[in-house]
DNA sequence: TTATTTAACTTTGAATTACAAAGTACTTTA
DNA sequence: TAAAGTACTTTGTAATTCAAAGTTAAATAA
C-alpha cells in the first residue's frame, strides 16, 4: 500500500544527470570538456545540469592547472553516491514489485 | 564514444510515469482509481501521465462496466513493454559503463 | 424527486525546468 | 595581433508539471 514512486529521486528525474552521476561513479573525476562530448551538450545546458547536482552536494568541483590551461574537473561526492544508489535500488524494487 | 544517454527515453524521464508502468508491467489490467490511490497523485496529474503514455501507444484504455458503473482500467501495450524494457536496459548499461 | 457522491476526465493557469544561443573573462596558440 | 579554447553566466523562449476547478454521466442517499 506504500507509494512505490516515492523513494525515487526527484533530481534523477533527468537523463542528462543520470548520464553525469553514471560517468562520475565509475571514474574518479572527469572533466567539463570529456562531460560536454560524452554527453554530447552544450556548454550552458551542462553547466546548468552540473550546478543543479553540486547544489545537491551530489559533486564537487576541482579547479587546476595542465600546464598553465585552466582545468575543471568534476567528482562524485559521498552522498552523491549513496543518493545515486538509493535511487537505482528504489528503482529496481519498484520494477520488481517488492 | 558513443552518447550513454542516447538510449534512454524522454518519456521515462518522469517518476510517475515510470510508476505507472512499473504497475502495470506487473498486473495486467488496472483501474484509473487504484492508480491514482498507489501513486497518491490528483485525478488530473494522473490523468495527464496515462495521456503522455497512451499517445505514445504504451498503454491502452478499455472502458467496461461493473454492474452499472463504469470502470476504466489501462493495460499496457506490447510496445510499451518493449519500450519500457529498452529503457531500463539502456539505463543498467549507463550504469555499468557498458 | 432532489441532492450528493463517485468516476474519469478536461481545462486553465501558474510555477518550474530545460535548453540554445549569445556573452564573458581569461589564456593559449598561430 | 588575431583566433580559438575553457568554463562558465545570462537571457529568453519553449516545454513540462501540477493543483485546482470545471465537466459529464451514472449511482445512491435523503
Amino acid at each position: 500500500m506504500n507509494n512505490p514512486i516515492e523513494a525515487l529521486n526527484k533530481i534523477f528525474d533527468s537523463r542528462i544527470r543520470l548520464g553525469v552521476m553514471s560517468i562520475l561513479i565509475v571514474n574518479k573525476s572527469v572533466s567539463f570538456n570529456e562531460l560536454k562530448q560524452m554527453l554530447e551538450l552544450t556548454d550552458g545546458n551542462l553547466a546548468s545540469h552540473l550546478n543543479t547536482l553540486e547544489q545537491a552536494e551530489y559533486l564537487k568541483i576541482q579547479k587546476a592547472f595542465i600546464g598553465k590551461k585552466t582545468n575543471t574537473t568534476y567528482m562524485i561526492t559521498e552522498l552523491g553516491k549513496q543518493s545515486f544508489k538509493a535511487h537505482l535500488d528504489a528503482l529496481e524494487k519498484m520494477i520488481k514489485g517488492i
